[in-house]
DNA sequence: TTTATATATTGCAATATTACGATATACTTC
DNA sequence: GAAGTATATCGTAATATTGCAATATATAAA
């Protein structure tokens, strides 16, 4: 098969899925540390910062935006782009969420 | 290809990557979300809980585990399946110290 | 020891992802 | 308008993922 059955599942496990999966390809991990690395939104050298192709690159860029992971504005000549803080926040507070249920919990685990 | 290039990358993206990749299918997340609402590791009936086969979701458990997002040990007949704290920990710390670095920033994006 | 129960593995078909060369698009500058 | 620069899209090959039926394995119970 290889076809997700997302039917199966709520939105927000789904919604979910797709944002952690956009993070889940080290090209993509490295793109959004170079942009918090960088103080700004970057107008151009992705491409020269990793090994990859232009065209590979465009299509991590493609798949993070469409996960809300960054957002782009076309700058003249070049693209912006920066990260999409509120995704990040929503991810944070899921694993803090997380992270707090686990603490307040027995550790009756195996 | 499909060959995803890990060595162009850091051992801390790429292992990162695995983690978020984990937890990048919806019937993942609904596994890691009905142990997290189950006060203790669960012996058996994950099975029941997912519209998925059980082949289905002995290969994701599975793929969970190999990214230590979940710990497993035999008791009796059953496998007992549990969150492993200290990995979605990992995950909160990483996405805290990217909310916090965001917040520190001007809001000089596009 | 046979039977039942729980989980893993194998094998396979369908689909998705990754990567890149070639090419298209779009804006800038000359 | 022509040439240059930056990014996107198309097409395609290689590999990975998803899902399940069938089967294997391993323990428990009878």
């Amino acid at each position: 098969m290889g076809l997700t059955k997302t039917e199966h599942f709520s939105t927000a496990q789904n919604t979910l899925a797709v944002k952690l999966k956009a993070l889940g390809h080290p090209a993509r991990v490295a793109i959004i540390e170079y942009l918090m690395e960088v103080n700004t939104c970057i107008c151009g050298d992705i491409v020269n910062e990793l090994p990859l192709s232009q065209p590979t690159i465009s299509q991590h860029l493609k798949e993070l935006k469409n996960a809300g992971l960054i957002k782009g504005s076309i700058e003249g000549n070049a693209i912006c782009y920066c990260i999409n803080d509120e995704t990040i926040r929503e991810l944070h507070q899921y694993f803090q969420n997380m992270s707090a249920t686990l603490s307040g919990k027995q550790d009756t685990c195996c």
